[in-house]
DNA sequence: GTTGCAAATGCAACTCGTTGCAATTGTAGC
DNA sequence: GCTACAATTGCAACGAGTTGCATTTGCAAC
């Protein structure tokens, strides 16, 4: 993904920022990285290259580059985010609260609701890559079937 | 909003849940604040009545009331979650990624999509409050005129 | 009212991510 | 190649939230 990484620094330059060696690698790992990754494996992985690499570096390349528009991240409740170069079109993830099961979904359904926000509340909604929580079609039918409950009942 | 409180009660003994007094604190005092609170004013506040009151203790019932879905969190993106007792008709937010003005919108908008995931996925979405991130209507102009961009620039 | 035991608590250590600030570095202008 | 200066980095401290584990407690059974 050669013609990714040169897109990104070529943002970059554009909007005058500087082009530093942990910045570079940062971009490189980025853009031949087709899913999500998170700040902590990103920086393991940095390291490999340029070894005194910084956690807050790293996090603010990350920053830096989602406050352009050039990635997105996403909590997927693992209890971390996760980052990757948006993908065009757009995606979002279904996450299922009880078995953790992550679906992908296009981002045509949500058009028509981004849509409406802008007609009734004037709001862009960034609909770039959500995360929305509920229960995937097993575990709906698991829930409905046990109506006792104790507690830490699984 | 007494009725509130024991509605509370009543489901935590229906799912066999103890009835611990800084249990019982946090539940008076989520159920008499009718916006949204964090954590860290959720524990000032029970410590106003029963001053040894934890931190860890707040968190674990705020997450079990959660789980049986008596309360709701939303991250409006000031760095900590807020709860509240769900409200109903349910309601979300959008944020303001620029001057963080937080509009309140019904959540009808929002039933067509949870509709159509349900269908199309067979997944059951949790549409109960939402934080929808984006640009309002006056930050969408601003950011429309200047198109010069400088480092750091606001 | 005692007893038994899982639920709940208290605490300290931990993780993830952020921040303030001093030191360093990229780069534009000369 | 220097110089100047803002952008970037490194580091250590911080804040929100979580977790493991030993102790305590609510409550149901007797
Ligand atoms: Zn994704
Ligand atoms: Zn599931
Ligand atoms: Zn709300
Ligand atoms: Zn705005």
């Amino acid at each position: 993904m050669k013609k990714q990484y040169l897109a990104l620094v070529e943002q970059l330059e554009a909007h005058g920022y500087r082009l530093t060696p942990q910045r570079e690698i940062v971009l490189s790992i980025l853009s031949e990285t087709d899913k999500h990754v998170s700040a902590e494996t990103l920086l393991l992985r940095v390291r490999q290259v340029y070894s005194r690499a910084n956690k807050s570096v790293v996090y603010r390349n990350l920053d830096l580059l989602a406050q352009l528009g050039l990635i997105s991240c996403v909590d997927l409740g693992q209890g971390r985010v996760e980052y990757e170069v948006h993908r065009h079109p757009h995606h979002h993830h279904l996450v299922c609260r009880h078995c953790k099961q992550v679906i992908e979904v296009s981002a045509n359904a949500f058009a028509a609701l981004q849509r409406e926000l802008l007609e009734r509340h004037g709001f862009a909604a960034d609909m770039d890559h959500l995360a929305i929580f509920g229960l995937c079609r097993k575990c709906q039918s698991q829930q409905a079937a046990h109506s006792g409950h104790h507690p830490h009942a699984l």
